[in-house]
DNA sequence: ACCCAGGTGGCCC
DNA sequence: GGGCCACATGGG
């Protein structure tokens, strides 16, 4: 199957309006590196003890302490390393756009992206899901899940992250909404059928997917 | 007990 | 450019 048709068919199963939700922009990059390799129930537990503690802000991460932000966010794994990046992205948010974080996304793309994936802990797929989640930029997230879907679906088969990013970005145009429903779409999809060990029982794409192996 | 999770940095060749 | 490993908790 091609990739157009791979959307509208998940489209058509899956609604994934508010998929990330967030009230700032700073929220969904406190959100991005917590999910690293981490279940997201787990990261919005974690992100309500951040609100309840006020410590959703670049300015109030900056300056709470390095073992009480570890204790926080504990639940989301690789604390250690999880909170010095948290801690340091703050830090750098609020020495630099102190007024706003969103002014971040206010320069050129390339420019906003070089400067996230300057910051510890923060590799190609959180940037960009922080340039397209929060800024709401026309960059699509290849994300393992997605390259696992795009191979078994037949769609495209390549496991390196810029060609799968220029690949979508070259047959689906440059919405940022389609982008970010795409992506929704196949982790939904991703989460329940098309695991290491796969489950295609059930599965949306059923027939349409070129999947061999069928257990 | 096992497998999985909305990856990244550091090191090596 | 890729391959390997540590990083760490919690859910099914």
């Amino acid at each position: 199957m091609d990739l157009a048709s791979l959307y509208s068919t998940l489209d058509s199963y899956y609604s994934v309006d508010e998929w990330w939700p967030a009230e700032s922009s700073f929220e969904v990059m406190v959100g991005a590196i917590l999910t690293q390799q981490t279940n997201w129930s787990n990261v919005t537990r974690v992100i309500e003890d951040l609100r309840r503690w006020d410590l959703l802000s670049p300015r109030s991460m900056s300056e709470v302490s390095l073992e009480t932000l570890e204790e926080l966010i504990k639940p989301c794994g690789f604390y250690r390393q999880k909170a010095r990046y948290l801690k340091n992205m703050a830090r750098y948010l609020w020495m630099h756009y102190p007024s706003s974080v969103d002014k971040l996304f206010s320069k050129k793309l390339d420019e906003t992206r070089s400067e996230l994936l300057a910051l510890k802990g923060i590799g190609e797929e959180t940037a960009d899901s922080i340039l397209l989640f929060a800024g709401r930029k026309p960059v699509f997230v290849a994300a393992t899940y997605v390259s696992r879907v795009l191979r078994r679906t037949g769609v495209m088969d390549s496991d390196s992250y810029s060609e799968i990013q220029d690949f979508v970005h070259s047959e689906l145009g440059s919405d940022p909404e389609t982008y970010s429903r795409l992506y929704a779409m196949v982790v939904e999809l991703a989460k329940e059928y098309c695991l290491d060990t796969p489950r295609c029982s059930g599965c949306p794409l059923n027939d349409q997917c070129s999947f061999s192996v069928r257990p």
